[in-house]
DNA sequence: TATATAAATGAAAATATTTTTCAATAATTA
DNA sequence: TAATTATTGAAAAATATTTTCATTTATATA
């Protein structure tokens, strides 16, 4: 999927989630850039070539490989970065961390997660999806490992618009389900790494049958995020201990939460009344 | 290229309060500059000249004369100026909104929820469901509807430290299995709201067991806080539109995250203990 | 008011920076 | 291994910037 240039509003978060896709050389200028971005600000492209020892040619390819339109765009981007408080602090947890201490480190670290997404949102995809759950009759998710959840969560949530939702995270099932989606049926793929072998075999399945897919992902330009018709991103910077893609689950999370909110306010007399007898039902089993 | 001394964030302010020391067609320029910000962050110095009515030259004596080293860095400057941090007024997201200050939104509500867990939380009962979780070798864990995905990422997760997980959403599950739990197991609740009926049938069947019971909730006072052995709350302070329970379960993930991190550090302190244990046995030898 | 002087301005030249092109090299695939 | 593709940097081309300087405009003074 390619990328609309309108946001381009941030550049530290758009180096690490592209990061894995550069090549070497490029590699070492978006290093020197993470490491140094308050001098990059005030150099040229010449200075950074020299300062991360390759030429001009590959620091102009890594600005463009970006999303942005040229080095001066980027330069822009990395100043309104410099601003963010946000950029500042991020420590590891370790095992000498006050419970509060470590709730901080923790939550700081998701929040760093969100507000990275947020800069580096594609607003019209998100508009897309939206727009594209919203028209469909029936979601079917595929996900597997750590993604499991947020599948859960979508068929969960989307369920009470009263869509047929169905969240899958075994293989055989994901790739049974997309031999006889229809098109008109929409497709949502979650993956972390977007480089799952059996959802990216059931997205490339369901989009021979001319079905929408939807992919969330932390990398922009994984293979998931390439075949899907819509990509959404969410940039989940991982606390660093034994990482095991904590925070990037909240965030993707946290995107389901803006599909739902979104496709709640586009259709709103439709879902509402299915909602409240959801609503209704559930409140029987309260105290 | 020269180096500039000249203190980044501030080129709006800068131009406000020289103003009046300006010449006509720098004024030209300087009120151009204040009315489109952000589209002059975009523009060469060519096109700023032109679209402000007056030379390059003027321009550059502008960017001098505001203490920049050049055009350059009146540009940066503004960049940082313009960087406009998450809207820090919380508002209900409305149909109007656009994609991204719905997404705006709705993340901060997010990051509300966590702030305020991390003023109200218990440190002493996170320290207990710690030492709970390391201590056990069977976890089981009830939870249903919006809560049953938090139910899922705890088996996910806590299954590789090797203890034996299992996630219940079935009412009939929840309770079949309380009634076979034995001292020294250990369940976890979750419910936003706490008062699930099915759920706290199986919590108070697994105390009359003798078991440690953990619960998650986003009310102190819920009847499942009251029961349960070890409390933890999640205040997650709710997007008001028709909410259900939105941001509440990425906060209880949150506290997941925490006890996993927490139980994982621990762990790694009674290695270290054994590893001690076992040097000082060796020790005793040696006599 | 006319004139001298200083300040302001823009056109164009001189630099500097940026993109683009292209050939060489490295990596990958058949 | 050969063929193909991707990566890279040097250099050319295109743009953008700063500087210079002649001209214009404003200001002060006799």
């Amino acid at each position: 999927m390619e990328r609309t240039e309108s946001n381009l509003n941030s550049c530290l978060p758009r180096i690490r989630s592209s990061f894995n896709d550069l090549t070497k050389t490029e590699q070492k200028t978006a290093t020197y850039i993470l490491e140094n971005p308050s001098e990059v600000i005030h150099m040229t492209i010449t200075e950074l070539a020299e300062a991360a020892k390759n030429a001009e040619a590959t620091v102009f390819r890594l600005c463009k490989k970006l999303g942005f339109s040229g080095y001066q765009e980027l330069k822009i981007a990395l100043a309104g970065d410099l601003y963010t408080p946000l950029e500042s602090v991020y420590k590891e947890v370790s095992p000498s961390d006050s419970i509060k201490s470590m709730m901080n480190k923790i939550f700081f670290g998701i929040n760093e997660g969100l507000q990275d997404t947020l800069k580096i949102v594609d607003e019209e995809a998100i508009e897309k999806a939206i727009q594209a759950i919203t028209a469909t009759r029936r979601i079917d998710v595929y996900a597997s490992g750590g993604s499991a959840i947020i599948a859960s969560d979508i068929e969960h949530r989307f369920m009470r618009f009263g869509i047929s939702v169905r969240a899958y995270s075994d293989p055989h099932l994901q790739i049974a389900s997309a031999t006889l989606l229809q098109p008109g049926d929409l497709v949502i793929a979650v993956s972390h790494t977007g480089a799952n072998r059996d959802v990216l075999d059931a997205v490339t399945m369901a989009k021979s049958n001319h079905v929408t897919t939807i992919a969330i992902t932390s990398y922009i330009r994984s293979p998931l995020s390439q075949i899907a018709d819509i990509a959404l991103h969410g940039m989940g910077r991982e606390i660093n201990y034994r990482s095991e893609a904590m925070a990037s689950r909240l965030v993707h999370l946290a995107i389901v939460d803006v599909l739902y909110i979104g496709s709640l306010l586009r259709q709103q007399d439709k879902i509402i009344e299915n909602m409240n007898k959801v609503r209704k039902s559930i409140a029987k089993r309260k105290i």
